[in-house]
Parts: structure tokens; sequence; C-alpha cells
DNA sequence: GCTGAAATGCTTGGACG
DNA sequence: CGTCCAAGCATTTCAGC
């Protein structure tokens, strides 16, 4: 068996690596970074766009920074088989919901929510709750975080 | 009782939300969306980075798509008060380990990891053990995910 | 796969109303 | 907040090895 996914090689491994600790550096920084030139680099960053590789660039928010703003964790119990499209199928209209990940074990997923105040929060737990196959939820509030490419 | 943060007025919002859209939007793209030339935009985009609201830029990547990659949330527990310090103290060490999140409740906090197999996670997960605080942990591989500004 | 060069457009800083 | 200007870079494309 052959790999399936792209051939990703050391210098693809750096360039993901310097786009993930700032997203706006430019291609020549990078071309320097990594001793190539413009061209070459550019052409890595295309494919590995255009592969799903790096499926986009983000500012980072501080949430605390701002007024009255206020991060969950629901961790969310599903009857059956959870497919993320059920759970996706609420959340991408709701835009509090900022990610969503299917686990194995329990709980079933996770979901995660900006909102201004508790009541905002309140309501888009009620929305997860709504969902038909939604068996339980339990909501925690974040009170620090850290990440590394933050 | 005064706000202690920065005021941030609505443009200063479309702004945050473009900008968490696209991490690489131009400035002068920015400034026509919300109708302002380039120079307030440049200025606001420096004060909400200055200020520690913008914290970075980052590019997303699709682990999937790379090769052997595997994702996992830990939840934690740990004795006594959560300062995040104690887990930051091992994690800014771990590279696998990509946010770490305080919580009110019962986890005590969640990490993130990923790592490039299933020996990998092991090792990260035993180094979070390893610390003293620490009496309990659950790890949770992430079986799908999604993400709105991905 | 790479280099190199040219045209275009963006960014950044400053001065000013 | 806006405009304008100017210098410096980055991007993008197109050649050629």
């Amino acid at each position: 068996m052959t790999h399936h996914g792209l051939m990703i090689d050391d210098i693809d491994r750096r360039i993901i690596r310097l786009l993930r600790e700032d997203g706006r550096r430019t291609v020549s920084d990078i071309a320097i970074e990594v001793g190539l030139t413009v061209a070459p680099v550019k052409r890595r960053i295309d494919r590995l766009e255009s592969s799903g590789v790096i499926t986009g660039y983000t500012a980072q928010i501080d949430m605390t920074k701002m007024d009255s703003a206020l991060e969950a964790v629901v961790e969310l119990r599903v009857a059956g088989n959870l497919d993320l499209e059920m759970i996706l199928a609420v959340a991408e209209d709701v835009p509090e919901i900022t990610e969503v990940l299917a686990l194995a074990g329990d709980p079933d997923a996770i979901a995660r929510i900006q909102a201004e105040n508790i009541h905002d929060l309140q309501r888009v737990v009620n929305l997860l709750r709504t969902n038909g196959r939604v068996t339980g939820t339990k909501t925690l509030v974040v009170l620090d975080s850290w990440s590394r490419y933050g």
C-alpha cells in the first residue's frame, strides 16, 4: 500500500510550522527561513492549501480582553451512533459555537462556545439540547486558556 | 465602575470577525468591507494587537491530511486549586500539547494533543500524569472535527 | 524540481485637515 | 476620523535551466 495523502517532506513541515507560529509570515520571509527562493515556497504553500492540509488562516482572539465575553466547553452525549453532521446541522447556524469535536469515548462530542453573557450561553446550550439525539450535556465555563500558536 | 478593558465598537468587532474568517486578509480589503479607508483600519488593528485582543495569527492545519497524525483531548483532574501555570509548566515544553483550558467544574482542565501515533500520545499523557498534582486523566481520541474559522 | 526578473499591488510611516 | 504621498516589500507571473 502506498500513501493516499500528499507527500509531505521536511521542507513542507517547516513551512507548516512557520505558518502556524505566524499565519501572516510573508512568503519571502519563509523562503529565507527554509533556504529556498520565493517561487517554490509559493508553489508549496499553494499545494498545501489546495490539497486541504492548510485549511485556512485565522486571527487568534483573547476573548477575556473584550467586554463581557464568556467561553465554555459543552460535553455532549448522544443516542446511537454519532455523526458529526448531526451536531453541525445545529452548530453552523449558531455563531456562538466555534468548534465541535467528535470523540471516541464518553462524552461523545465537545462543543466550544463563545457567548456574550450567561444568558447567551444558556440559550446556545438549550439549542444543543433540543437536538433530538442529544441525551445529555455538561457545561464547563473556561476560566483560563493557553494556546501554543497564540 | 467603568470598563477596564478596551472600548471595542462595532467596527472593531467586524474587523475581528473578518480577520478570524481569514487571517491573511489585507488591510485594504478590510477597509473596503467596513467602509473606512486604510489608515484608520490599520490603526484599529494595531491597537487590537498591542492591547492583546488579537494575540496572533495562525494557519489552520488538517492533521488528518498528513501522514499518521492523531488528535486527542485529555481531561485533567487536579488536587487543590488549579492554576493554569502548573499545567503550562509541563505543556510549554511538550510540542504535542497545543492548547490547555482551565475549567470551572469537573474536569478541572482540558489539554489538546496532536501526536504522530498512539505511542506519542501515551508518552504525552504520561507526562501530564507525572505532574504531582494531577490526580486523574481521561483521554479521548478525536474522530472528527469542525471549526467555524477553518 | 529550481532560479531570476518585472510588473503590479499592498503595507507602513508620516504629515496634515 | 479622513486624505495624500513616498519608500520599501511582497506577490504574482513568466521566462529559462
